[in-house]
DNA sequence: TTACGTACCGAACGCATGTTACGTACCTGG
DNA sequence: CCAGGTACGTAACATGCGTTCGGTACGTAA
């Protein structure tokens, strides 16, 4: 039997930090055996007793990635409606260090998705679910008045995501210009924008 | 003296076209010489002649983009104000698949301009002139009474282009979800909440 | 104890990459 | 005509990559 049946799961987490570490500062261009390994100062052997090959370590760093965008701490939901859309769209902007690295790491995987179908569609029903978890919020604030009774959720849904990820992308290349008031500012004129008044 | 002076800047041509190709399928991270090479049936010491190096070829890919984004064919700009936004902004949805193209090879290079920061700087520029196209026809749009008197045209000039691009990506993971008709209608619509008309 | 399977290292392999060197064809200027 | 420089192609080079292989240490099972 296995000498160290739990070390495992353990190992796989150091394994996941150093590979998250690559991934914050070289991007998935960047990602590489021999930088994962000397990120956590092993051998390149040592990686392939736990991920036998690079597509299993590139697989398993978009499940981190994914993993760690679900399990990020989160602003509390405040009352129904755009208050609790406006707390969703600030969990996802880069207002602070962890976020800046999610997102830039989400971005660089961009270019691999392009270029691979699963990855496309993967990233495609992604976005997906992300405006399929909006969306109720969307209609409860049609509900509560604070968007006009015409308003589509599924299409708003989409443009939030859309100003959302713009947002992140500026921010990402130009932090200086989109401080957390900035984009704070940004996002609460839009949500604002969106309201009911008008003919 | 040279046998054909005329003939290196058409050579240059064939190169950028072939690895306009590359690029549009493969993404940066794709981008090699000898695909290139291959791309347009010749040898990669026929490519060192014209780029002495791959960091050369990558500077004539990224001017490449830059050159083609900058000289597309564009819609006539119609009277001041939003209308003419309304144009600057499908001029950039990939609507047709020469945008689809650009823009998918835009999305792709940003994986390499995260992980160098000279690379980050142009790109932060180039955000800070589209913005700055952008507004002063949000300027004159305010003027016109299509805004309201409070709006901060730098601001919606940024939200704008945070829009765009945010459609764009999700455009491209998702053709199929996001027609012609569909990205009209979002900007349509989100221009239309711009408008003057709240308490 | 022995036997065995796991964990891990270090080195090497094969391959693709960027780059360089050498050779040849060709046009141009004298 | 010839001399020389340009425009390639071919082949090799060194490097970094993903991957494989033998070997050691160790803990468990019998």
């Amino acid at each position: 039997m296995p000498p160290a049946p739990g070390d495992r799961e353990a190992r796989r987490k150091d394994v996941s930090e150093a590979v998250w570490r690559v991934l914050a500062d070289k991007g998935f261009g960047g990602l590489t055996l021999r930088s994962v390994a000397t990120a956590m100062n092993v051998s390149t052997g040592m990686l392939m007793h736990y991920f036998p090959t690079k597509r299993a370590l590139i697989a398993h760093a978009l499940d981190l990635l994914e993993k760690r965008t679900a399990e990020r701490p989160r602003r509390e939901r405040p009352a129904e409606g755009l208050a609790s859309v406006r707390a969703m769209l600030l969990d996802i902007l880069p207002l602070t260090g962890d976020d800046t690295a999610r997102n830039r790491i989400w971005v660089s995987s961009w270019d691999l998705a392009l270029a691979d179908e699963g990855l496309a569609t993967g990233q495609a029903d992604r976005y997906t679910r992300l405006r399929a978890t909006i969306r109720p919020h969307l209609e409860a604030a049609r509900a509560l008045g604070e968007l006009p009774t015409t308003a589509d959720p599924e299409q708003l849904a989409a443009t939030a995501v859309a100003f959302t990820h713009g947002l992140v992308v500026q921010a990402l290349f130009d932090p200086g210009r989109f401080p957390e008031g900035v984009q704070a500012a940004m996002l609460d004129d839009f949500l604002a924008s969106l309201g009911p008044g008008r003919t």
